[in-house]
DNA sequence: ACCAAGACACGAAAATTTTCGTAATTTTCG
DNA sequence: CGAAAATTACGAAAATTTTCGTGTCTTGGT
């Protein structure tokens, strides 16, 4: 059977989800839709639905053992990261990711501590794929 | 008449349509489907009632007075660029461009010519907003 | 001037994403 | 235990994005 082609990108407010997890490891419905609801107008069920939504398309998965249940996402942070990176690099930047980081990096608020990364990583011979 | 809050973000296949455009400086219906057209299958009158769509929104502007009509954006390429990049930090990289910055350049191929037009942009004390 | 080819306008359907009401189930606790 | 509160399932509508067919208009060539 076809496995599905090449994955498809996370709809923004699937990302909102998304992030939301991350930032807790793991979360129930409830927590998410508070941190959700406090960047904008939104349903409790809303919320749900798209949890359940996202576990079919095997985002999320759940613990249903426990009460309330507990989402999880499959993908890695930084695993759906890169392919939301490459997919606007590739939409957006005429395929130069060094363009995009760039227009990042001019956006202002910089952490000394992310500088500090970006620098060792610039200055790596570096070969990564 | 109240003007649109915040300005919504361009979709996805109108960012491909906008980069067809940055790419040529202008371009006519044709020449953006024929650029479409090589990266995916879609219908010349698709391309283009989504640059009469985009001309409504106000993305596009186009030359009536020549034919075939010349197109041209509204925004320039940096200002849209800018302002996706913003919507995927807040989405998806917990607001840390740093973070978004690394995640492309870690995507590999970055052009010397752009790994010193970084290192110049970390190596300025700036502060621009 | 006429006709074929290309360009354009228009309307509407298809596909996807987002929304939430309602009902069923489970948990809490008095 | 029973009732209220919280959680979950389900179905479907609303909103948005993407798609294109069809008909009209313009242009270039003979």
């Amino acid at each position: 059977m076809p496995r599905k082609s090449a994955q498809a990108k996370p709809t923004d407010t699937e990302c909102t989800i998304l992030s939301a997890i991350w930032a807790r490891g793991s979360a129930t419905v409830r927590e998410v839709f508070e941190d959700l609801s406090s960047q904008r107008e939104i349903g409790y069920t809303t919320v749900l639905k798209f949890m359940q939504i996202m576990t079919e398309k095997e985002l999320l998965t759940r613990d249903t053992s426990v009460r309330p249940q507990v989402y999880s996402t499959t993908q890695s942070e930084q695993q759906t990261q890169k392919r939301l990176v490459r997919d606007l690099v590739d939409r957006a930047f005429a395929g130069s990711p060094g363009n995009l980081a760039l227009q990042a990096l001019s956006l202002a608020k910089v952490s000394p501590a992310e500088l500090k990364q970006i620098r060792s990583l610039l200055n790596q011979p570096e070969d990564h794929k």
